[in-house]
DNA sequence: ACGCTATGGTTGAGCTTTCAACCATAGGAG
DNA sequence: CTCCTATGGTTGAAAGCTCAACCATAGCGT
């Protein structure tokens, strides 16, 4: 067992910012939308990513990936909105183990009803409180951590 | 209703990348602390506090407020800490409302077994893969995101 | 064609978190 | 002292997430 190299008391206390800073962002974001719109922000990331798309329609395994959610609980999600009517499953016809999740016109409106509480919402706990240049920084500190970060994100990298 | 302000392009970008890099840092750590020592980052963060203070003891409302959790997640938590024997509750003499919680020898225990495998994590997944300036930022952003974020972070801000 | 492994996706159990309701005590104001 | 409200904390139910096990099809090598 080698030596544990512990964190500089600047890193802690750049790692108990981030923990907090973070948690708060998204314990706010999540009660805005459940508080407005009746649904966790898990719902309306995958709403968002199937209205972007053409036909308003992904493969399962597509939408998981680009919000990295593992496939469990994008399944379990997706059932849960299709009981309330937002999505729809159909199944593939050139891979037959396949699925595609469709955004319905409800689901659509119910998004575009969300939309704007939600961006108020991102705004005023994040960007209003930063300088142009802060943007900048945090875009690339996360794109740095997001490439550096394991990659499809299941499996391999924590056995 | 007043016209809807949307995030910019930049903005837009930057948010997506935000998400993305923050749920794989947390499930990163999440995973890495259930693996190796059974335990949820939740628990982790608890008795960090707990082994910060005084008699590594807290009054259950500086706990739940340090680490920016809701009272009743806090309860809930401490109630399985308890199960494991890894914390104790007393009651509180001059306030007969209040508890305390306090790390128990064994709870201490398990958490310095926890810390070496923890930090390494946050190490591999963010510090390692910052230039010592992005930590700065890092850091500068967050503690403004904090300070700028609603307070007590119950019930005021959001009805 | 056969068998093997890999991939896409679902399922159920168990644990965590949230929300709202609740109990008990504290600390004023009248 | 007696309300009346605020504070500290707990609880139970409902919703969400994770993990591991699972099923079905794909696609390769032989």
């Amino acid at each position: 067992m080698a030596e544990v190299r512990w964190l500089s008391k600047e890193h802690q206390r750049v790692w108990r910012n981030y923990l907090a800073a973070t948690r708060m962002l998204e314990t706010g974001i999540e009660r805005q939308l459940q508080r407005d719109s009746h649904m966790p922000a898990t719902y309306y990331e995958i709403m968002v990513s199937l209205s972007e798309a053409p036909d308003r329609t992904l493969r399962m395994s597509e939408l998981a990936e680009r919000n990295r959610f593992s496939r469990s609980r994008l399944s379990h999600a997706v059932a849960r909105m299709e009981a309330e009517g937002w999505v729809e499953r159909r199944e593939c016809p050139s891979d037959k183990r396949g699925a595609f999740a469709v955004l319905t016109e409800a689901g659509f409106a119910v998004l575009a009803d969300a939309a704007p509480g939600h961006v108020e919402q991102v705004r005023s706990l994040l960007f209003d409180n930063l300088t142009d240049e802060q943007i900048n920084q945090l875009g690339e500190i996360c794109a740095t951590i997001r490439k550096a970060g394991p990659d499809p994100f299941a499996g391999i990298w924590i056995p």
